[in-house]
RNA sequence: GGCGUGAUAGCCAAGCGGUAAGGCAAAGGUCUGCAAAACCUUCAUCCACCGGUUCAAAUCCGGUUCACGCCUCCA
């Protein structure tokens, strides 16, 4: 598989630290607010990562923090007079109920910052008697002048920088460029004792830290939005390396943005949507759809237009297994004829086709068009056959749910029919072999009022949620 | 000012040197008691613009225009 790294700026073959085993760091939410479709991107896009790769036969060690102290929640719980543990505990609880509808899994580690104080800690005093940070007032500080490699992820150099960036004017630093490693407590707010006094952890070290602690000094793919790139990525880089000698992440992937208009979807301008929102109105599978038809890099624009075309779209892809899976359960056995047998060989192409899509650099918007090639390919083979091959069916519904399960979806158990329903869709075989067209519309109509279409096919009535 | 993206049909979006995937929308058709679904057909002589390289360019090079991101918390 070839993935674009934002360090070379190219796309390189994947060759992991340990053969067969994949290791990522993913940065997480900060958990002061519930998140919104921007925010979601990088969690659908590196958790379709993560199930390709398990796909592939990889062993996949999957880390994603959650930001559990900052400012932002510091302000926020004293806004809401609460603590800090507090919010950060309910909003945790608030993310996993968004991931889970939008077909995120769990990552192996979920590190909370404040749970790795000490590791933290002991990174900073590392980089303290390496000479590569100083404190200062209870603050500590990397000196970015003492690396000489800083800026190799983002490209920048500090002289560039310098003359027409806003620089946070601070006379404690050697440089404007240093950032803060720890902070020192002030009135009010969360702290821990540390070698230079009561504080809180930077929010550049905590990644540093806790992707070290459970994936090694060098582990494989660290993810995030390009948003991060710089500062945020280029510090871990900084600290982690001055820390310990060796190379950081081996790749480096960044999602682009979410946009509303052209302008990225954030806080600040006030443009955005949480997931919360609008998982009142659509599926969220939709959304994760949406999410996976453009190129993970490309910025893609979002609205209800778009996520009701996703969701158009998805449909197809449902409504091709359930026909699948419904002309199985009539199915007759018997040998392949010549069509069924070519089919069974395209689904071997298609499978491969998808991988290929997707080694490259997880072009989901390739993959997916072969997903629909597909889906035609296997309507179009079972309805033409009055009598179905079970065999070919069957080929036919697992390749399809192998290349989309990759995705995530078509993950949904389908509730069995309820009893009141079976009763109308029986009634109403027996009107139409009455020829009672009337009471069978008046029967379908009654379903519908109960969530539930009857379709007639030539092998009896299917039923499905409405 | 520095660093970095991108511009493909009504909309979304692949393709990145060999003559435009796929989805949505739209139109016509097949099937059907009706419907739904499905299937078939149609839907970019052309890929922002101008030059250049090449037998061959949407794809490479140079320039122009426009849009966007980062340099501050940010996915």
């Amino acid at each position: 598989m070839k993935i674009y790294n934002t360090m070379t700026r190219r796309k390189e073959e994947l060759v992991p630290v340990y053969p067969g085993e994949v290791r990522i760091y993913a940065c997480g939410p900060t958990v002061y607010n519930y998140f919104h479709v921007g925010n979601a991107r990088p969690f659908i896009i590196f958790d379709t990562l993560r199930r390709y790769l398990i796909h592939r036969g990889y062993k996949v060690t999957f880390v994603q923090n959650f930001t559990d102290i900052d400012d932002k929640l510091i302000n926020r719980a004293r806004e809401e007079n609460t603590t800090v543990q507090e919010l950060a505990d309910r909003y945790i609880k608030e993310y996993f109920i968004d991931a889970q509808g939008l077909g995120v899994m769990k990552a192996d580690v979920h590190p909370r910052a404040t749970e790795h104080v000490g590791e933290i800690i002991k990174l900073i005093k590392k980089l303290e008697l390496n000479g590569h940070a100083y404190a200062v007032n209870g603050d500590v500080y990397f000196d970015t002048a003492s690396d000489s490699d800083y800026g190799k992820l983002s490209g920048q150099n500090l002289e560039d920088r310098e003359a027409g960036a806003r620089i946070e004017v601070d006379d404690v630093k050697k440089s404007p460029m240093d950032f803060a490693l720890w902070k020192a407590q002030k009135p009010g707010e969360p702290a821990w004792k540390s070698p230079w006094g009561m504080g809180r952890p930077g929010w550049h070290i905590e990644c540093s830290a806790m992707s070290m602690k459970y994936l090694g000094e060098t582990f494989d793919i660290h993810c995030g939005g390009v948003d991060l790139i710089f500062p945020h990525h280029e510090n871990e880089i900084a600290q982690s390396e001055c820390a310990t000698g060796h190379p950081f992440a081996k790749y480096w992937m960044h999602n682009g943005h979410i946009n509303v208009d052209n302008r990225k979807m954030s806080k600040s301008l006030g443009n955005f949507f949480t997931v919360r929102d609008i998982a009142k109105e659509f599926d969220l599978e939709a959304v994760r759809m949406f999410m996976l038809s453009a190129q993970y890099r490309s910025p893609i624009n979002f609205s209800r237009d778009m996520i009701e075309q996703a969701s158009t779209s998805l449909a197809r892809l449902y409504t091709a297994r359930n026909n699948a899976l419904f002309l199985l359960d009539h199915a007759s056995e018997r040998a392949l004829n010549e069509a069924e047998i070519a089919f069974c060989a395209r689904a071997d192409k298609a499978l491969s086709d998808y991988d290929a899509a997707m080694d490259d650099d997880l072009n989901t918007a390739d993959a997916l068009g072969v997903i629909f090639d597909y889906a035609r390919d296997m309507n179009s083979t079972i309805s033409d056959a009055n009598a179905p091959c079970k065999a070919a069916l069957e080929k036919g519904i697992s390749t399809l749910l192998t290349m989309t399960g990759v995705l995530g979806l078509l993950s949904k158990e389908e509730d069995a029919t309820p009893e009141d329903v079976k009763k109308l869709v029986e009634a109403r075989v027996n009107a139409k072999k009455a020829k009672d067209f009337a009471l069978a519309d008046s029967l379908r109509k009654e379903a519908l009022v109960l969530g539930y279409v009857i379709e007639d096919t030539p092998k009896g009535p299917k039923v499905r949620k409405a």
